[in-house]
DNA sequence: CTCCGGCCATGATCTGGATCAAAGATCGGT
DNA sequence: ACCGATCTTTGATCCAGATCATGGCCGGAG
């Protein structure tokens, strides 16, 4: 049995094509941030009692972000907890000379700033403009204390981004560049699937330094290794950073070296 | 605050000597597997109320293996939670054409087999001659949720591996072969450390093989860098598997590229 | 004691991906 | 519509670490 299901809105998406102050009005429909928020957040604690669900929205805020801003950095005083309610945000370490490793990055639904320690261990920035919920850290562990179900909740999400975090050493330590490339576009196509949304030509809303610093390569191999992919006619690359993937097994096996 | 300072035992080590049956006797003293383990994992759970400590006492079983054994492999039913009572233990994920991934070395009161799916989503297999602690999945689930305080200490737990899992995303994507030895050799000394165990000439019971699909390297890389870091002074290889560290600081600084 | 099978070290060579360099794209601003 | 800044692609070259190959070491079995 996995205690992780945790229900991904199917509401429409408010995510991704908020190109800032676009002519033409968002397809999607302009949410009002908090009532986006809560919709999100509930959906999120699925399974929870009434009046847990009361509590949590009573303690949550919401804020705005453009793409390109820093929520927090790296040693920061971890006094708030995230929630993404539209966009995508990276959280990144960094070396003393600057070399950077993105350690995930995270879709509407998915929480980040948890620390043990006093202060965040990394640095979280946003890819695209976003929308948050935050929560007081003192207010979320006195909330947890009272429900243990949430605890519960909570704990399974660790746990699945341990297994994540895993799958992702492996990747980095023992793939090939292209094994690398591919395994991230069937990771988006899959996270893409499990929020319900269409799988194949996959959104891929990060840069070609971002990508390249979440799978341990340089831009240009990144680049070419697109390229390569496309010229063998294992993807398309459509315009709006949309990519086609033309058959789905032989990119799981190219994720594996199979 | 931080929510995790969970007890290490303080007691003898009944640790890494385990050299099969050896002539001379254990200096540390032969402990009985069972109470080895009960105490182990009752300083592990330190904190809890004497009647939550009587249940876990009551569901825990326990085993010892050699060195070189698997015990359990990546995809069989994840049916029973582990927890290291001396020795150490490796766990890893495997490509289909053998190229492998060490995402831990775990160490006496290290928990491993925690899964959010139906089966285990790695391997674990002995370094040196061990002792576990077996729980059976499903007493521990119900355990939990009768005790929360135990949940949160679980939960405290994989936030630390999180943390630790995001350490070595960094060292596997973006340090040289020469930055990650340091940081591994860091890495065993703070351990020895929180353990209460002395740094210094820190114990590596583990073979280059090892070292090197933790750090995805090969071992010839392994191997050299070692010599290099002789060579240089950094280190001294003593006998018994031992690495005396010449200056820790020069070695923290060599691991963080400075 | 010697033999054998892992490990470990070290040398020689090769190569995937990094680095260096320089055109195209794309996009926001005026 | 034009311009500069930033991002992407592509080419040429380099090099850290992989691969291939060999010999030494240690520990257990006969």
């Amino acid at each position: 049995m996995s205690p992780i299901d945790f229900a991904y809105s199917r509401s429409a998406d408010a995510q991704g094509n908020a190109k800032g102050a676009g002519a033409k009005p968002d397809p999607a429909g302009e949410i009002h941030p908090c009532s986006a928020c809560t919709v999100r957040t509930l959906t999120v604690c699925a399974a929870l009692e009434a009046e847990e669900l009361r509590r949590l929205a009573e303690i949550l805020q919401t804020t705005r972000f453009d793409a390109g801003h820093t929520v927090f950095g790296e040693g920061e005083p971890a006094d708030t907890l995230y929630n993404v309610t539209s966009g995508t945000v990276k959280v990144y370490k960094l070396l003393p000379d600057g070399r950077r490793q993105i350690t995930g990055f995270l879709l509407p639904g998915d929480f980040f700033g948890l620390s043990v320690d006093d202060s965040y261990a990394y640095t979280a920035e946003t890819v695209t403009p976003v929308s948050l919920c935050r929560f007081p850290r003192r207010r979320m562990e006195a909330l947890l204390d009272e429900f243990p179900k949430m605890q519960r909740r909570l704990f399974s999400m660790a746990s699945n981004e341990l297994a994540a975090a895993q799958d992702q050493m492996l990747l980095l330590g023992r793939k090939t560049a292209k094994e690398k490339i591919c395994s991230f576009l069937m990771l988006l196509s899959q996270r893409a699937s499990r929020r319900g949304h269409k799988t194949n030509p996959v959104h891929v809303p990060m840069s070609r330094a971002d990508i390249a610093d979440y799978l341990g390569l340089t831009t240009e191999t990144v680049s070419r290794t697109f390229t390569q992919l496309k010229t063998s006619r294992v993807i398309s690359l459509l315009e709006g950073n949309k990519v086609q993937i033309q058959d789905m097994d032989d990119l799981l096996d190219l994720a594996e070296g199979a």
